[in-house]
Order: structure tokens, then C-alpha cells, then sequence
DNA sequence: GAAATAATTGAACGTTCGTTTTATTAATGC
DNA sequence: GCATTAATAAAACGAACGTTCAATTATTTC
């Protein structure tokens, strides 16, 4: 037997990167063994080694789209002018959306870090920093111009990112909650925690309304 | 070759313990060999299942203590009356105390999870639900009594958590800040992001100092 | 000081791992 | 329709895995 009826690499190695997303979320990357992933895609484990000269450059390459998409859904979104309270709000929007679409391969770009040799690590992380950096910014310009009022714009950006991401972890599609209702309500908490002034000392404004799924 | 001289049972048994909690935060459960571990605790692999019957059995046993001493150590807080203010306040410091001071079985205990029998998933995740439900035992108190103003009880729980468990992944002791100001930075920004009215209508309080480490 | 017990070694077991090699068949280009 | 290339199967590699077992020595008990 050898190549089979139908056979195309292109879809191939797309189902090989979707199998491996959801196993490696699953199982982890150390227990997410190579003849799992091929049996999972339908294929001989030698087939792998077509798209993926080791197992860590396929780990590598799931994190590299997962961090560069992140930063080009950040920067397609048009809203890096505007108050930084706009500002905030749509980064915090956009986080949340993303990381709950792409909750897979969050959970493995988080995880599975210390499975990198360190030139990937080391690049992984840049975009990482790159990404956190623009977060700073945000606040620290809302800092600077009185909109925010917080103590230390390093420790809040960790604080939001970490509060932010943490949704993956108990989120589930279709349960209690919408998507829209978790980011109204991470959304005021945000701007509660940066201390954001309502513009003119107006009482919080709490908006209840589609809160459930 | 056999019993080595001045050998104890007792001090190999917390050898395995601090050498195997070191090495599975480091580089993973999975990724942690027993030939490794017993290696590092200086002695052969079999003597290790002299003290735990499986891999799995000292996974556990980590994971166990870990969740009892979290629990332990706020109970033992007695800062379960007074007001909700007053027990929030008392609740983050001890949960930023207790991750810091433990942060490699606290990293175990969130990202092993999954390499436990559904049995023993369950022992521990109700040990994480009684511990949660602390917090949200506070926070309702708070919302109810106008001392608190927020959203959502059980999202503001999980945001809080996931907001100070996240110290662990950048603090490092004796960099930038000490505990006490990281504890003081978080205090602050929880007490604002669950909207938490400071008594008579005063001003924000901040206190700078001892901020640095 | 002999007997009982506690602690550990060293070797081995079967299994699974990531990966390589070789052969074979399907699709493509001319 | 023949040669070439793309895609896969099948089998094998050595290494490492968790774990077991028998033998051996230190310590304790009486």
C-alpha cells in the first residue's frame, strides 16, 4: 500500500495542524503522541513527517500562527487611535473574542512553552512582549492624560491580560453565558480596575441587559 | 549493593517530594522521567516506589497537599467575620502569600490536571470549588450589603482568581517588587474592580510607599 | 550477637516513543 | 501512454519509558 486514492497534501497537512491543535489541548504536547495524531487524522505516522520535520517544529508552527494571528487581529482592528478608554475597550473586546474562538491553541501557546528549544522560546516570547507591550501603552497614556487612574502600569497590564485569558478556562460556548455577556461584564471590570473616570464623575454606568446566552 | 548507609525512609520521602515538585513544574508531568527524579533525589529509580506506589500516586499526593494547605492556610486566616471589605482584603493577601511562597506546586496544580484519573480529577477539583466558593461567599455578602458594586458574582470570582494566581508567572522574588508590594498594588485593584465603596465617599486612598523591593 | 525489618541496588520486563528507510501506488506533465 | 513526481504505507530502529523482582546491606529489636 502506499499513496492512496484522493490523497492531497495541502489538506493533509491542514488536517494534520487541526488534529494536532485539539490533541495537544487535550492531552498536552509530552502526551500527544505522534501515531495518536496520525490515527486522529487518518494516517500512517511516517505520513507526518512530510509537513513536519519533528514534532517540535509542528508544536512551533501551531505557536507562531497562534501569536502572529493575535497581533494581526489586534492590528486589524483599527482602534489604536481615539481615547484611551476606546482604546482599552476594544483591546479588551478583541482579547476576549480571540481567545475564546481560539481557545485551543491559547491553552498550547500558554502551556507548552517549555517544550521549545530556546531560539523558539526566545522568539514566541517577543511576540508575546510585542503584544503585551501595546497593553502598556494603552494605559500608560491613559495614565499620563488623567482617563486611568492606576499604580503601576507594568503589574495592571499583567493583571488584565492574566484576568482577560483566564476566560478560557471556565468559558464554554453555549452554557451560562454569551461571548457578548462575558465581555460586557470583563469589560466594566476592567475599566473599574484602571480606574477609569466616566468622563464627567458620571455614576457607573452598568449596563445588565444580555447577560445570558 | 543495597541499603546505602544512614539511609531514612522519612528524609527520602521529602526528597522525592521537593525534587519531584521542582521537576514537574519545571519541565512538566509527562515530561519528568522517574529515572530523572530518582536522580536528582540521589538515589535508583526503583526506590522510589518504595515511598509511591505509581507516578501517577505521587502526582496526586502533590496536587492533595497542595490544596489542602491553600485551604488550611485560609482558614487558619480567622478573617471570616468583620466586614466584606475587610474579608476580601484579607483573602487576597493570603492567596498572593500562599501562591507566591508556593508557586512551583501551585503551577502542578493548574496545569497537571489532566494527567489524573477522573477519580482523583474530582477529589481535587472539589478542594478548588470549596476554595472558590470562600471568595464568592465574600463577594455576595459585599454586593448584598452595597458595600461591594458589581456585575456577576461567579465572573467576578473567576476574574479575581485568575487575576492573582497570575502573579506566580512573572513574579520572581527579589527582582523588581517585594510581595508586600505586589500584594498592595493587587489589593488596590481589586478593591476597585469589584466596585467597592471605601466607607464615606473618600477619595481613592493609595499608598506609593514600599513599592520597591 | 542473632533475628527481624527497613532501605536500597542492579538488572530486567514489555511497551511505547520519535524517527528513518524503503517500497508502492496515485496523480501529473508531456 | 510513458516518465516523473507527490503522497502514503509498512516495517524497522534504537532509545527511553514506567514498573517489577530478586538480591543485598544497614539498622533496629531483643
Amino acid at each position: 500500500m502506499a499513496r492512496t486514492t484522493g490523497s492531497d497534501g495541502e489538506k493533509t497537512e491542514a488536517a494534520i495542524r487541526e488534529a494536532a491543535t485539539a490533541l495537544i489541548a487535550h492531552h498536552g504536547y509530552e502526551a500527544t503522541s505522534m501515531r495518536q495524531l496520525a490515527a486522529e487524522v487518518g494516517v500512517q505516522a511516517a505520513a507526518l513527517y512530510r509537513y513536519f520535520p519533528t514534532k517540535e517544529d509542528l508544536l512551533f508552527t501551531l505557536m507562531l500562527e497562534h501569536m502572529e494571528a493575535l497581533l494581526a487581529a489586534w492590528g486589524g482592528t483599527h482602534a489604536h487611535a481615539g481615547s484611551p478608554a476606546a482604546r482599552l475597550s476594544a483591546f479588551v473586546g478583541n482579547h476576549i473574542a480571540f481567545h475564546i474562538e481560539r481557545r485551543h491553541s491559547t491553552h498550547i501557546s500558554n502551556m507548552e512553552l517549555r517544550s521549545l528549544s530556546p531560539e523558539r522560546l526566545t522568539r514566541i516570547l517577543k511576540l508575546r512582549g510585542a503584544y503585551e507591550k501595546e497593553l502598556r501603552a494603552i494605559l500608560r497614556d491613559g495614565a499620563e492624560t488623567g482617563a486611568f487612574d492606576l499604580d503601576d502600569v507594568g503589574l495592571t497590564a499583567m493583571a488584565l491580560i492574566q484576568m482577560m485569558t483566564g476566560v478560557i478556562v471556565w468559558f464554554r460556548p453555549g452554557e451560562r453565558l454569551s461571548v457578548a455577556g462575558v465581555t460586557e461584564t470583563y469589560l466594566a471590570m476592567t475599566m473599574r480596575l484602571v480606574g477609569a473616570t466616566t468622563g464627567r464623575e458620571e455614576p457607573h454606568v452598568h449596563q445588565h441587559a444580555e447577560l445570558r446566552a
